[in-house]
DNA sequence: ATATGAATGTTATATCATAACACGTCAAGG
DNA sequence: CCTTGACGTGTTATGATATAACATTCATAT
């Protein structure tokens, strides 16, 4: 079942079970950039061309990128070239669940499910930096018990475990 | 010594029930303190004058302290004031699990269970800024099942959330 | 006492992030 | 029309966080 070519079908990399697996990415990223624009369009939201250059190249990286980065390449293709830019097109597409922030790497990577109200979990891997949205329900859930029995109301979580992907896992041994 | 509110036996803030609560802190200080020094007698890492005035810092202070603002107090006490001095204690103690690092909050706090190999998550008040380390063996357990799913091994975790602590729903209603 | 490695101190610089203001665009109301 | 106000973008400048590299001191075991 090669997912080589032939349409995810609405899965593709938005799939957990992906995360890890070689995949032809160009369709996660035309399906979520798709959904990211019908999304804008329906809050009202301004997908403007700096924003959803952003978002592509979060997308075409698969990984998470740093703001210089990601503003390193804004400035090659004519957009301004000053951190501000950047800044503030990760810090929208954050605030609309487009983005996520990866604390733990100062870095920022592209929702692989957006709208669809979710509470991640970022797998990085240590060797080859790659970084996987694990889904983490659970995780979330058992968060918030352990919250209310303290009576904390949360708002926001950054759930981040580093360690070895299964690739590297098998390159250490 | 002799405090007012006499002896929590063992107990204080170590006990995460008192989290949020008003208690006799220095008792809490003292009592971890000890144990992180037997810890580090015991494994034979070096708990230096630096490094563990940085620990009581920590303590004292009952809540996340940036390296700069350790760095000030341990400048003002005839320690270097340079950056390093107060980065590599902070390392030391975090690798010792004396202390956690908040990514969030660019941040360190001392471990209220030093020894005790435990997964903290923490919760940071957005009005206030009070950090509170919260029991977290479900939200690990959970964590560590989606992991698995992956095939991703985790060898460390940043669990955080950001909302309103008990005293600070209170006046925000 | 002296060789060794660890810890500390220092200089310098790298990296990450935001405040504040200027300019352009565009849509709503005069 | 043309103004006005909100928003987005661009810029300058600076602030905040973190580490590399090297010099010096200290503890310890021989």
């Amino acid at each position: 079942m090669s997912d080589d070519s032939s349409s995810v079908a609405g899965h593709g990399c938005t799939t957990s079970d992906l995360a890890f697996a070689d995949h032809d990415h160009s369709h996660c990223t035309s399906d979520v950039l798709a959904r990211a624009e019908a999304l804008a369009k329906a809050s009202g939201a301004r997908l403007t061309p700096v924003r959803r250059r952003v978002l592509e190249i979060l997308l075409e990286e698969h990984k998470a990128l740093g703001a210089y980065d990601v503003l390193q390449r804004l400035a090659a293709e004519g957009f301004g070239n000053q951190p501000p830019v950047a800044y503030r097109a990760l810090e929208f597409l954050v605030d609309q669940g487009f983005a996520h922030r990866v604390r733990r790497l100062n870095a920022f990577t592209a929702c692989m499910h957006p709208g669809e109200a979710h509470a991640p979990a970022f797998l990085i891997c240590k060797t080859c930096a790659i970084v996987a949205e694990a889904p983490a329900e659970a995780v979330r859930a058992a968060l918030d018990a352990a919250a209310k029995d303290l009576g904390f109301a949360i708002e926001r979580t950054n759930i981040e475990a580093l360690g070895l992907c299964p690739a590297c896992q098998g390159q250490a041994a």
